[in-house]
RNA sequence: GCGCGGGUGGCUUAGUCGGUUAGAGCACCCGGCUGAUAACCGGGAGGUCGCAGGUUCAAGUCCUGCCUCGCGCACCA
């Protein structure tokens, strides 16, 4: 960097508004990032970017809650680079975009991290330990990690106020939440029942269907046919099970009515083949779904009769486990009953029933009468009594000791057949709910629990989800209309100790209250304690967490002791409460509340399907009656490299920091965004992020670098002597144009939330228009020492094209398009108007409608040439014909040819000069004789010539194509139509290619004009010798050697040297080129010895089409 | 089992209404160009567009079946 530079560079940045930009130093992508997040910082520029919209039409976000009790991994960085984009850009656009963060801090995932960490893996160990010091240690936890997902949320740029959150265990929060639940129960949606539901017996609690979804595994285990002995009669009934450890509870056997049974007779002994426990003698009679009999039974066998399920219904059977189970005032115990849900699809088509232990056997035992008695414990074990060798152990562990039990001669109660109660085991393997936090199986287990009536507002639900915005719109289409439809009811309780308490009193007689505030519960507890019932104190800042609400104790209208339902909320519903419980509605905030409901945009990864998506609109629909998001933007998984999901135990988890810390933030998000739709599975490659660094952000720090330098070498002023674009050359008005035309896409394909599409055009744009070709094509320009218009051009162009790229970047990637916008403008990009318009700082304006007409008019993108587009587009295929032809000819670029001639297409002699330059030509020429150097071929158009042709098409098109004179055929089809394998050809059905005539030093490129037709133009070059060429050209290469030399000597820019050159079989050097090479190389001293003499030891040498040349540089 | 979304050179991907030569980037090889950046330009090699049928003059594209990957669903007893 020579020293006028360096001088620029170390002005003071301060003070400064429109002035001319600093030079740009060499890009560190990492410190240029930290150091902006420290200006941000003490500038609030945040909040500034947020006040300057303050007029703006609101835009509402809401921030789904993370658990801070976990580390942030690279797939929220991808989430909140989402999130992020769509807020910056509406900020942009005008619309007030303000972002609470939130944090979602209830719930099992907190309390097992605090029972593993205090050793504390049962109910009665958090009870002996004490439920309040549990709490409060699950209070601690909860932030366990907040320090560093606030460091990956600043250092990542996601702009959310942090500092005003929402939490969820906030009394007012948790306020608001009993708030909404009362709304349900006043309108009879909250219910108590009595439900099978799936029980972890480790964490001691019961799932929702949305929970139970997240933990499904594949897992082979043992089923088991089993013979139930009809008491009076000698065959068995077979049922079969995947779940031995109900048998024990068996009170019944479910048969379809209509299912054709057969009842057979065991012929002969099964063969050596048979696998596992099991077995039936010979003679033993056994009853079966006809359907299923080749699929169950492992022995020849006779059909002794044939009926109807219903024939089966009434027939008692022995108890497999005698005593297990009391029979009460039963009447239908072990007995057959009829259910129209069994089907022959698996099994034996009889299913065996354990009332407490499967939904279906639930509800039939319930309406058959069935005795209701649980075998199992709630912590999973056998309960006592059950059976001597099963009572206190695992349910899990016991399938062995059942199938042995089982197998036994007369079984387990001396009435079965001589060979045991088990006809047969198999392996079976199938997906089990397992739970999402400890992966244990889960047992379906009868309990009571607390329910939302779903089911009740199904409409409602399915409506709402209508009227919702989905990106991708088959999410909510299908995965999520599909959820809704088989909608279940919510339940919503855990038997738990951590979480919003459920605001339920209930009195021995069932009488209930639901209170919906802490005022409610002070009133509630005065009257408990002016009927005599003590309690402990409700101040207002009363802690509504359990064990402080336990202790209050309510008085029932009939005068009863009520005592609170001992469970907690699904934490699902906490985070459903957001978009009003942020707001402590509606105890606070009503304007802020009113102005937000329901939400603009939610964002999440395509898992929370079933998780926040379904919640939000749960809670919404059974308490406000309305959707409460109108836009949702649901994100495909991300998977590493190798397209494997990214967890713990793979060990495959991307951390985020690795490239934050090496190509910067910037760089990762613009690869998230760019590595394909948001909505599919994104295979994070780290590779990729390095390759968006190189080609995308360096490139832009180069433009950049380019015009920051020169323009604060020249004192650039933007706002002063400003060239109009129509004085403006060609190729700034092209670069101009091109901008528009993207930066239009870009908008439309945010717009349509495709933003991976915009991105990738942008980076085009920058990369291949702006660097490679603008930028190329005019770095002569800006050397000129003199102040010029085309300088000045060149400067206010690439001033406008820089301060557009940034903003529309800024969205996605926020910092260094920040420093380069700063540096050009003194004003962040985060402040500055979206190119496309500002919608939402129209009159009138609402976050879904405005007065389109007067949103594009507050535009500021130059206006767009598409001819221009047109014709660039064709002197750049031009310029790489031009190389084309050089290495078919073996000519290299630096000897110049004295003539190239185009043929046919539009007028380019605007750019003659460029073309001149880059193909290195003495003489651009027009040719007009088209003939000379082109000649036709005619290709068919099927689309027109199918229908004519028909089934002869192909060999209409191949005669076209292969036409003697395809000159003559043409004129044929122009004067009329010509006759080709008995069908008239017309102009309609042939495309003309023409196409450089083979003999020429020529190539033809085909291109769109700004219509979109077709054009041809060739492209032909002299490829003769002069020794007037031939000595420029060797001038160019001498030059090119010794600026090589320069840059290794690493001299400054502005150094002098001396140079000598001796040239071994050379040219005769032109007196002028020998000039120009000692101006190009800043020689003070420049000799070319003549041909002959001898160059000193150690002269650089190099060797060019037959010559070699020495030279020396000092 | 049912539903959704995928399968295009070694890798990442584009591909419109079906139109005859499937386009790009990375990596690789050869050459060129460069006071131009981790670059750029030209060329090369590398594709039975998951498989098999079908419709059609014509299929990566439409239809049917199958295989395979991912995700989701669940009265799997």
């Amino acid at each position: 960097m020579n020293k006028k530079l360096s001088e620029v560079q170390n002005r003071s940045p301060g003070g400064r508004s429109m002035a001319p930009p600093k030079a740009a130093g060499e890009l560190n992508a990492v410190q240029l990032e930290t150091d902006l997040l420290k200006r941000w910082a003490d500038e609030k520029t945040f909040q500034t970017s947020i006040d300057v919209r303050r007029n703006g039409a609101p835009f509402i976000f809401l921030e789904g809650p993370p658990t801070a009790n976990g580390k942030p991994g690279i797939h929220h960085v991808v989430a909140r680079t989402y999130k992020d984009l769509v807020c910056r850009w509406k900020a942009m656009e005008g619309f007030l975009v303000e972002r609470k963060g939130g944090w979602d801090t209830h719930g099992l995932p907190v309390e097992i991290e605090v029972q593993k960490r205090l050793d504390l893996m049962s109910n009665e160990a958090i009870e002996a330990f004490g439920m309040a010091e549990f709490n409060q240690a699950c209070r601690e936890s909860v932030w366990t990690y907040e320090a560093a997902w606030r460091e990956m949320t600043e250092r990542m740029a996601y702009w959310v106020d942090l500092d005003n959150p929402y939490v969820t265990l906030d009394n007012d929060y948790v306020e608001s939440a009993w708030w909404a639940l009362k709304q349900m129960f006043d309108k009879g949606l909250l219910y108590r029942g009595h439900k099978v539901l799936p029980f972890c017996p480790q964490t001691g609690t019961s799932y929702s269907s949305h929970e139970v979804a997240l933990g499904y595994k594949e897992v082979e285990e043992p089923s088991v046919y089993v013979k139930f002995k009809l008491t009076d009669d000698d065959a068995s009934i077979l049922a079969w099970t995947t779940t031995p450890w109900t048998l024990p509870g068996n009170v019944g056997l479910a048969v379809g009515p209509e299912v054709t049974y057969v009842r057979c007779r065991i012929k002969e002994a099964a063969g050596e083949h048979w696998e596992g426990a099991g077995g039936a003698d010979v003679g033993e009679e056994v009853i079966l779904a006809k359907d299923l009999m080749k699929e169950v039974l492992r022995h020849h066998v006779d059909i002794v009769d044939e009926f109807l399920g219903a024939d089966l219904v009434g027939r008692s059977y022995e108890p497999l486990f005698p005593g297990a189970v009391p029979k009460g005032d039963s009447t239908t115990a072990w007995t057959v009953l009829e259910a129209d849900w069994v089907t022959t699809t698996d099994g034996t088509g009889v299913v065996h029933t354990a009332v407490m232990y499967g939904e279906d056997d639930y509800n039939l035992g319930m309406e058959a009468g069935l005795p209701a008695h649980h075998t199992v414990a709630m912590d999973g074990s056998f309960v006592t009594g059950t059976h001597p060798e099963l009572d206190g152990r695992y349910v899990k562990a016991c399938d062995e000791t059942i199938i042995s039990l089982l197998s036994s001669p007369k079984g387990t109660n001396g009435k079965g057949p001589e060979s045991g109660l088990l006809y047969r085991e198999k392996a079976y393997a199938h997906d089990y709910p397992h739970c999402w936090r400890t992966d244990h199986p889960l047992l379906y287990y009868a309990m009571d629990s607390w329910f939302v009536r779903m089911t009740a507002v199904k409409e409602n639900l399915l409506n709402f989800n209508d009227q919702v915005e989905w990106a991708p719109d088959w999410v909510g289409e299908g995965r999520f209309g599909e959820w809704l439809r088989n909608v279940k009811d919510w339940a919503i309780s855990r038997e738990r100790y951590w979480g919003t308490p459920l605001p339920v009193w209930r009195s021995e007689s069932g009488e209930m209250k639901c209170v919906g505030s802490i005022k409610e519960l002070q009133e509630e507890v005065a009257r408990a304690v002016a009927a005599g019932i003590a309690n402990p104190d409700c101040p207002d800042d009363v802690d509504l967490h359990r064990p402080i609400v336990d202790g209050f104790k309510l008085l029932s209208d009939s005068g009863e002791v009520m005592h609170r339902e001992p469970f907690v909320m699904d934490c699902w519903f906490d985070s459903g409460c957001a978009s009003f419980a942020q707001w402590h509605h509606p105890f606070e905030n009503e304007e802020v509340f009113n102005a937000s409901f329901p939400v603009d945009y939610i964002c999440e990864g395509v898992d929370q399907t079933r998780g926040w998506f379904y919640t939000l609109l749960a809670v919404s629909t059974t308490v406000f009656d309305q959707p409460a998001y109108k836009r949702c933007l649901s994100l495909g998984l991300i998977l590493d490299a190798e397209g494997k999901k990214m967890s713990k135990s793979r060990g495959n988890i991307v951390d985020p920091w690795d490239h934050f810390n090496r190509e910067g933030a910037d760089a990762t998000r613009w690869y998230m965004v760019t590595a394909g739709a948001p909505w599919n599975p994104m295979k994070f490659d780290p590779n990729g992020v390095r390759e968006t660094y190189a080609k995308m952000f360096l490139t832009l720090w180069n433009v950049y670098k380019f015009h920051a330098d020169y323009a604060a070498l020249d004192g650039f002023d933007p706002e002063a002597s400003t060239v109009p674009v129509a004085k403006r050359p060609a190729l700034d008005r092209w670069v101009l144009s091109r901008l528009g035309t993207v930066a239009n896409d870009y908008h439309e394909n945010f717009v349509n939330w495709q933003f991976h599409k915009a991105g990738r055009d942008l980076e085009d744009f920058v990369v291949n228009d702006l660097s490679n070709w603008y930028v190329r094509r005019s770095r002569r320009r800006l050397w000129d020492e003199a102040d010029s218009n085309d300088k000045r051009s060149c400067q206010h162009t690439l001033h406008e094209v820089l301060l557009t790229v940034c903003r529309l970047v800024a969205p996605v990637a926020p910092f260094m398009v920040d420093e380069i916008h700063r540096n050009l403008t003194g004003a962040s990009v985060h402040t500055a108007p979206w190119p496309a318009g500002v919608p939402g700082s129209l009159e009138g304006a609402t976050s879904d409608d405005w007065d389109e007409v007067a949103a594009k008019a507050t535009a500021t993108l130059p206006p767009t040439d598409p001819e221009l587009e047109a014709t660039m587009a064709l002197v750049r295929e031009l310029a790489e014909a031009g190389r084309r032809i050089r290495i078919d000819g073996n000519r290299r670029q630096r000897l110049p040819c004295a003539q190239g001639w185009i043929v046919a297409g539009p007028d380019l002699s605007e750019f003659h000069d460029l073309l001149a330059e880059e193909l290195n030509v003495e003489t651009m020429l027009v040719e007009n004789d088209l003939d000379r150097f082109q000649r036709i071929e005619l290709a068919p158009n099927f689309r027109a010539l199918a229908p004519k042709a028909r089934s002869t098409v192909n060999e209409v098109a191949q005669a076209i194509r292969t036409a003697e004179d395809p000159e003559a055929l043409l004129q044929a089809i122009n004067a009329g139509g010509a006759e080709v394998l008995g069908v008239t050809v017309e102009a309609s059905d042939v495309d003309v290619k023409r196409v450089e005539r083979p003999g020429f030093a020529a190539q033809t490129v085909e291109v769109p004009d700004a219509d979109g037709a077709s054009l041809h133009v060739s492209l032909v070059l002299d490829m003769n010798d002069s020794p007037a060429l031939l000595s420029k050209g060797m001038a160019r290469d001498i030059t090119r050697r010794v600026q090589a030399q320069r840059k290794a000597m690493d001299l400054e820019l502005e150094a002098t040297i001396d140079l000598e050159v001796w040239m071994v079989n050379g040219p005769t050097m032109e007196e002028a080129d020998e000039a120009w090479v000692a101006a190009e190389t800043r020689c003070a001293g420049c000799v070319f010895h003549p041909e002959g003499s001898t160059p000193p030891e150690g002269a650089e040498t190099f060797e060019v089409d037959g010559t070699t040349v020495h030279f020396t540089v000092a």
